[in-house]
DNA sequence: CTCACTTCCCGTACGATGTACGAGAATAGC
DNA sequence: GCTATTCTCGTACATCGTACGGGAAGTGAG
């Protein structure tokens, strides 16, 4: 690793560069292959391996190709994450028009989202990081803004609320997804959720501080099903944009 | 780099052992450093540098240690950053005892938590791939299920509301730190904040596709401060959360 | 068809990183 | 002092991202 952004945030790469066409210059080798198919080699390894497999050598090794070769394609590993985020939100299936109902197509496009987000589990580990504007994107963007036009919300208003109700779904979905995978990793009990985690809180909790915590707890707790989690949550998110439309 | 976590996701060290005191043993050489010393040396450097200069042999560096010393402290990196979080979830300054009126108390969280992720900027992106239960952190989260003790909410639905309520303000922070850091680094213009990035929305824009996002970077925008725009949407979040309350 | 030119392919190499290993140093109790 | 125990950290290795540049593979002009 020779150099990685100190601040871990930026790409580093200017936005025009990295989403416009490139017209492919007329004369000379014809490249074997296309960054559409490394983004999909790339995005394929993380669905089945997880995001740390995601090597530049073992892209390129599923491909068939010098690991060097990719970086004709790709300026780096951090763009290739952007194109793999943007390649995944072009699953989005959204009707052309939004319904009219505001919050029925934000509940809609969230339920998309975590979709997606159970499809490629690696999504929202790798988004929280990266300012990610390519046009699958931004189709979902224009979507959203079009969805949220009957709340007379102005222009700022709605493009805060799009991030606010992204930020949630990923932050849940990280959430959800790293308790499913705590519970396949210990293997046993997929019915108590918590497990060695609630073997923990209880011994905390027989502590006798935190006694909020203990009646938490110690309540029956339902064992609820992610979804209606979800979906409890997703509720008082949309509840709380526009009290008054 | 020998071994990471394929999933990218948990610790892989019990929380039993990472947590509790673990008694020094009687016998032998005693330890020259502590934990919390390391914890400390760890996080300076990630404020100053960034969470990426966070390395092992940076961290022993700063303490005139040798490298290898750390992991009789530390099992690992992982563990080391899990430390790093609860450490600085210590910074929490909260009342003995909540108000009663739980939206207060909410909001101080929220505020004291947007507080902590500006002093400590690598916070948002430490996060949401980690399942911290530490003392510090648990302590918030106990003052956080006493504070909503009068929304009548169930247990679950109370932890449920934390989660979003931290996931709201880490996620928005995430994006408040980076739209700084792109300002700073690009230098010049703190007072627009987009630049480059609106440099190419516009250039998408004038493709004709995005009417809706066209409209709104047409708006004037008013280039509102960051505090205001965090209250604006913590106040959107809080409403969703008990409407009847 | 030839050839010069353009572009791509990718082997090699380097600096970094996390950490396994184990020899040595330091201390506490007897 | 002796011995058991614990901490210290130099060395070593696998792995990572990627700079560099020689050679291969095409293309368009003549």
């Amino acid at each position: 690793m020779a150099r990685t952004d100190s601040s871990g945030t930026q790409a580093g790469v200017d936005p025009e560069s990295l989403w416009s066409a490139a017209e492919r210059p007329r004369r000379g080798r014809p490249p074997a292959r296309s960054r559409a198919e490394i983004t999909a080699s790339a995005v394929a390894i993380a669905d089945t391996e997880g995001l740390a497999a995601v090597t530049m050598r073992a892209v390129a090794a599923r491909l068939g190709a010098g690991t060097m070769s990719l970086y004709s394609y790709v300026p780096n590993k951090e763009t290739l994450l952007e194109l793999m985020i943007d390649e995944v939100s072009g699953d989005h299936q959204l009707p052309n028009e939004p319904s009219g109902d505001w919050r029925h197509d934000l509940r809609q496009i969230a339920h998309e989202q975590r979709a997606i987000m159970r499809r490629h589990p690696w999504l929202p580990a790798a988004l929280p990081t990266r300012q990610t504007l390519g046009p699958n994107v931004l189709a979902v963007l224009e979507y959203a803004l079009a969805a949220l036009a009957p709340t007379g919300l102005d222009a700022q208003a709605r493009l805060e609320t799009f991030t606010l109700l992204t930020g949630f779904v990923a932050s849940h979905m990280s959430y959800e997804l790293a308790q499913e995978r705590a519970v396949e990793a210990t293997g046993r009990t997929p019915g108590e959720l918590l497990d060695a985690q609630a073997r923990y809180l209880h011994s905390v909790v027989a502590s006798g501080n935190y006694p909020h915590l203990a009646r938490a707890l110690a309540e029956p707790s339902g064992n609820q099903n992610p979804k209606a989690v979800f979906d409890r949550l997703l509720d008082r998110v949309i509840n709380g944009i526009a009290p008054g439309a």
